[in-house]
DNA sequence: CTCGGGATGCGT
DNA sequence: CGCATCCCGAGG
């Protein structure tokens, strides 16, 4: 399991929201790893986009986003859901990526489409918010290798993300060939005006797993 | 301190 | 479409 490295995180936030879509979060609880392919996310772009958390400016509940790449940031929504982002590019750029849904791969027993059902499933919560993703028990991975040694499903085979503009790295988080990536608008921002119609929804076509609405 | 509303999900 | 449920951030 190639857990994604600090620079992976510290990129365009279009970038890392893009190349997250077939990646792997792993969360550790008890002695099982729970392990889910994440699908769609949504990328919220620093206190300039009004439609995230950090145009706000710097607050108690934002430091996270404030903060360097690579950890988690937790919220409590409509009083019982959480959400969960990861921080991306330079400290102080208070950008993210939001985790909107998965596609289950181990463990996982309750449903994963839309960022509240996806931290239940995974049991994420604020006691997560700020957490190092490059540390043991929660983190993204680039490819699934199963506890069990069985062989890899087909979010391994070979992918390819269809738009020039995203270039192929030379490291293990290259894209990978045949992923065909949809774009649409952030879903619940419809109060953040100009914002709100941006195409910054990213998901895997056909996948199973989208949140609905 | 109060108050309005929310990056949701479920039932009607 | 209504609503649960509570925290956040703004304003007095």
């Amino acid at each position: 399991m190639q857990k994604l490295p600090r620079e992976f995180y510290d990129r365009d936030t279009v970038t890392v929201a893009q190349e997250l879509l077939g990646k792997y979060l792993v969360r550790k609880v008890g002695n099982l790893n729970r392990i889910g392919r994440i699908i769609e996310v949504e990328a919220y772009l620093g206190p300039h986009d009004l439609a995230a958390h950090s145009a706000k400016g710097r607050t108690k509940r934002t430091e996270v986003m404030f903060g360097p790449p690579g950890h988690a940031y937790v919220y409590l929504i409509y009083g019982m859901y959480h959400c969960m982002n990861v921080v991306t590019e330079q400290e102080g750029h208070a950008s993210a990526v939001l985790l909107r849904a998965l596609e289950p791969i181990e463990n996982i027993t309750s449903r994963t489409q839309g960022p509240g059902l996806l931290c239940q499933a995974m049991q994420i919560d604020r006691q997560l918010n700020g957490w190092d993703l490059l540390s043991e028990g929660f983190y993204v991975a680039a490819e699934e290798l199963s506890s069990r040694g069985l062989t890899a499903g087909p979010s391994v085979f070979p992918q390819k993300i269809l738009d020039p503009a995203v270039k192929p790295r030379d490291d293990n988080c290259a894209p990978r060939d045949d992923i065909v990536i949809i774009k649409r608008p952030r879903i619940g921002v419809d109060y953040a005006g100009a914002w709100a119609k941006k195409l910054l929804r990213f998901y895997l076509k056909d996948n199973a797993f989208v949140s609905r609405r």
